[in-house]
DNA sequence: ATGCCTAACACCGTTAGA
């Protein structure tokens, strides 16, 4: 079963992309962040056309996570628990059905648009902060379902210098400063595995290039988006790769899909 | 030292992204 997330930075921007690497890469589950549009303007059909179940968190302007799968699908949260107050869309929880005829068990994803947090000093570094403690706790309360679980999404966390291209440069950056990756690495002390890392643990594979200063053509990138695997789902992991090819393409998205192969 | 680029929304610039 292949499940992956892309960052498209705006569906509606991106929508002739977005469905081209469906057909290209087939994923059985997509996790899709900065759709950018309100439930209303989601593109359900052109999804439902390629074969798809589909479902958002829609926002004006910003934000925005979907989950597209092959199979049925129940929705568990429109919202990261933990603040009634927050109304950023930036997590959808779903189940996933087994296709009928197969061994597979069900799968439970989230798809994740973890807030950026720049510039530190503003508010939004704290949001963040705090975004991540409340994902940590939501994150241990899956683990005690003992499901093949996979959080997957724009984390907007560089885990360590291996994942950019210039570590001092971005050290006080909200994706890279200790007290970020330290939020990181608490979900792996609870047991998620970075199925990238897991399988690359060389490094310097990206998933983010910015549009600027030609940072795609000289690989300068970071590796933000990422698959966190529940210990049942890191049981089955069989592949984890990055395609670079849709950021090849006309008005590409300045992330990458990222995907995973889980034998259930 | 700064902007580089892209998208949304509203307006012909500003905000946000990472």
């Amino acid at each position: 079963m292949k499940i992956a997330t892309f960052n498209v930075n705006s569906l509606r921007a991106r929508i002739a992309n977005v469905l081209d690497w469906l057909k290209d890469a087939q994923p059985d589950v997509a996790l899709l962040q900065e759709i950018k549009c309100l439930e209303g303007e989601f593109p359900r059909l052109e999804f439902e056309s390629l074969g798809y179940n589909a479902a958002c968190v829609g926002q004006k302007s910003y934000n925005g996570v979907a989950i597209l799968s092959r199979t049925r699908m129940e929705i568990e949260l429109k919202a990261l628990p933990g603040d009634h107050g927050d109304e950023q869309a930036r997590y959808l929880e779903a189940i996933i059905d087994a296709p009928d005829g197969e061994k597979w068990k069900a799968l439970r994803v989230a798809s994740i648009y973890l807030p950026n947090g720049n510039p530190v000093e503003s508010e939004k570094y704290p949001y963040k902060l705090s975004w991540m403690k409340r994902l940590k706790a939501h994150a241990a309360e899956l683990l005690k379902l003992e499901e093949p679980t996979v959080l997957g999404g724009d984390y907007n966390v560089i885990p360590t210098d291996n994942d950019v291209y210039d570590p001092a440069a971005w050290a006080e950056d909200a994706l890279a400063r200790p007290e970020t990756r330290a939020h990181f690495r608490a979900l792996q002390w609870l047991g998620y595995t970075d199925a990238f890392h897991h399988l690359h643990p060389e490094g310097h594979r990206y998933t983010f290039w910015d549009y600027q200063a030609g940072r795609w053509q000289r690989d300068e990138g970071l590796r933000i988006d990422h698959l966190m695997l529940s210990p049942q789902a890191a049981d089955c992991l069989e592949a984890c790769e990055i395609d670079r090819a849709p950021r090849k393409k006309e008005k590409p998205s300045d992330h990458t899909p990222i995907w995973c192969e889980l034998r259930l």
